[in-house]
DNA sequence: CTGAAAGCGCTTACAG
DNA sequence: CTGAAAGCGCTTACAG
């Protein structure tokens, strides 16, 4: 029997060198592919940890040069499309340097992200990539600085941390979701989000901690104000963070005494929702309601009618996150630096015109 | 300026018991939480370490112990809504035990596996959760296992092993799903599948590498034979690996003299992909052409109809596979075994009833 | 209850 | 080109 469920001490430089007969020193130059070895002895060596079946203890590699070849990345919830999209955009890059990728979902919650913080910093990463979910809840992230680990903030972005942050244009992305469904004569158009609040309801956009989600309602804000609409945030809700708490929102929207006629979705995971919802309700998109989603979800390129979308180019604000945070792993001198990716917004059919 | 994004030598034990003025002994005592201590003293080191921001090393302590606290994970796709669901069991489960997960894509290639394995194992995972794409090719599993690292099978099962494998029942899957349509009045019937092969043909059943697929054939198979009907492998295609590949699949079972009625589609995403590719073709479902899905995707209760899937239970599966491997890892005796988590059929709206 | 030493498996200077 | 020693930051026996 070959194999073996015990654990059992591994195969180790002191092995390869005593079975090739030379120092542990000039095994490990042959095996960590550093300093000069004659071509016979490293023949002899290499022949030696072949036939132990040798690999090199990563771990120990790390302890010795201080890097350990990781790169942890703390997301909401790896389950979101957002997400999973940017996590493969960072770890093909990653690879592509020679990294491994540790992932943490905080589900948005502070203190599960401080937790996942830890964890990787403990775990000695040799940098760090953090959604934070609240933009004014920053002391872990301070010391994350102080701890000298290279930091890059993603989808969010905090200026007092004079970090780098990669995100999307969402104010613009907003704005042109918005226009796009005044220009069709909407009149009363509400903003959805998952972010959780106390009521669903909106106290203060200056207020709110998720930077994306700000920017976000801030250009919304901005397209109906200068339409001349009166109360502009009226429509505003957050708080659609499962499928009940959604079907509550929007049957709470629409059985507003002017309810609104156009809708857009702040995450895919909330267009799904609120397209459930509104089916539910026996409501035909966009005959009865319009609305636009953040992201090209799969979902929404084979719905009847397709959903007009905000196509965020995730994967590339993956890239461009890893990318970043490897040139301040190998010490590349940058400031920081909030680095955009604009996106576009991709037609299709669930904007109705309406009105005169 | 308090924060730096120079690398710096970070806060240890030492540094701990030099500012507590204690032995190094004694601060790692209370810092790694063995050994007995006086309270106060312990009070010191306590306070000593929050003042220094002390962190244990987690790379150090795991070449002491042995451990590393991690479990690694070689998937075909996180992308693929099977996995990321599958990932996000094991990872509930891994955290709960305390265990750290590193995940690794194989685009289903063997040697992409094989530098994931290489890699993981480099990193002295605890253990492995691996979902082989090829089931006959197996050296570097058995290298695994004589590296005396722990190993469960994910989705597919390799009995010559002799490793715990966590599984759905896809015979029985394929048998209900084709049942279905058979009953419905189905007479030709069609199989498609992502994975790789020659042509797009099918070769022999028998030697389909991927276990899951084989068996799901097989099961497809079987019920066409029992139902009498001729050919039944006729219809069965491989390589719908992605939208254009499968628009072809799609478009040559359609130009078949006598084509298939009724599709069923090996996992959510050649789902996603065939349904486009009927929409394309302007042929509407259930009307023109049947369809069944493996896997309760988001896509596939939202398009008109509702798409009748198989729901496979996958954060179950990744959940008994985390847990299996934490029992694995912990050393309690168990012998090999495979555990299949049973599917159910879940009716919707794809599958008409035809014929006389 | 506290301390001094050895060891985990590598890499990094320093000699020869 | 090869070797012997020290060190990374912990934990694990072993003394006192």
């Amino acid at each position: 029997m070959e194999d073996s469920a015990a654990p059992k001490r591994s195969v180790t430089v002191a092995d390869v060198a005593k079975a090739a007969k030379v120092s542990k020193a000039t095994a490990a130059r042959v095996l960590g592919g550093y300093g000069v070895v004659s071509d016979k002895i490293r023949d002899q060596v290499v022949a030696a940890a072949a036939a132990l079946e040798y690999r090199p203890n990563e771990l120990a590699r790390s302890m010795s040069t201080g890097r350990s070849g990781i790169i942890g990345v703390v997301v909401g919830d790896i389950q979101n499309a957002f997400f999973s999209l940017a996590v493969r955009g960072i770890s093909d890059m990653a690879r592509l340097a020679g990294f491994t990728v540790i992932i943490a979902n905080s589900g948005e919650q502070l203190d599960a992200e401080i937790s996942a913080v830890d964890l990787l910093i403990g775990k000695r990463v040799d940098g760090l990539i953090v959604t934070p979910a609240h933009c004014d809840r920053i002391d872990h992230l301070r010391q994350v600085r102080r701890a000298g680990v290279p930091l890059v903030l993603f989808d969010r972005n905090i200026p007092e941390l004079e970090v780098d942050a990669v995100t999307g244009d969402d104010r613009e992305a907003a704005i042109a979701a918005t226009r796009c469904m005044v220009e069709q004569g909407h009149r009363r158009l509400a903003y959805v989000s998952a972010m959780e609040a106390e009521g669903g309801k909106l106290a203060d956009i200056g207020r709110i901690s998720n930077s994306a989600v700000r920017e976000r309602v801030e250009g919304f804000v901005q397209v109906l104000t200068e339409a001349g609409l009166p109360n502009p945030v009226h429509y505003v809700r957050l708080g659609a963070t499962d499928q009940p708490q959604t079907d509550d929102v929007v049957k709470r929207l629409l059985s507003d005494s002017a309810p609104p006629t156009a809708l857009l979705a702040s995450d895919s995971l909330v267009g799904l929702r609120v397209f459930k919802s509104l089916q539910s309700l026996g409501l035909s998109i966009p005959k009865d309601i319009s609305m636009i989603s953040f992201l090209d979800a799969d979902w929404t390129s084979v719905t009847v009618p397709p959903i007009t979308i905000v196509d965020q180019r995730v994967y590339e604000m993956g890239k461009l996150a890893g990318e970043r945070l490897i040139a301040r792993i190998e010490q590349i001198p940058l400031t920081a630096e909030r680095l955009q990716i604009n996106t576009t917004l991709v037609m299709r059919g669930s904007v109705a015109r309406v009105g005169p």
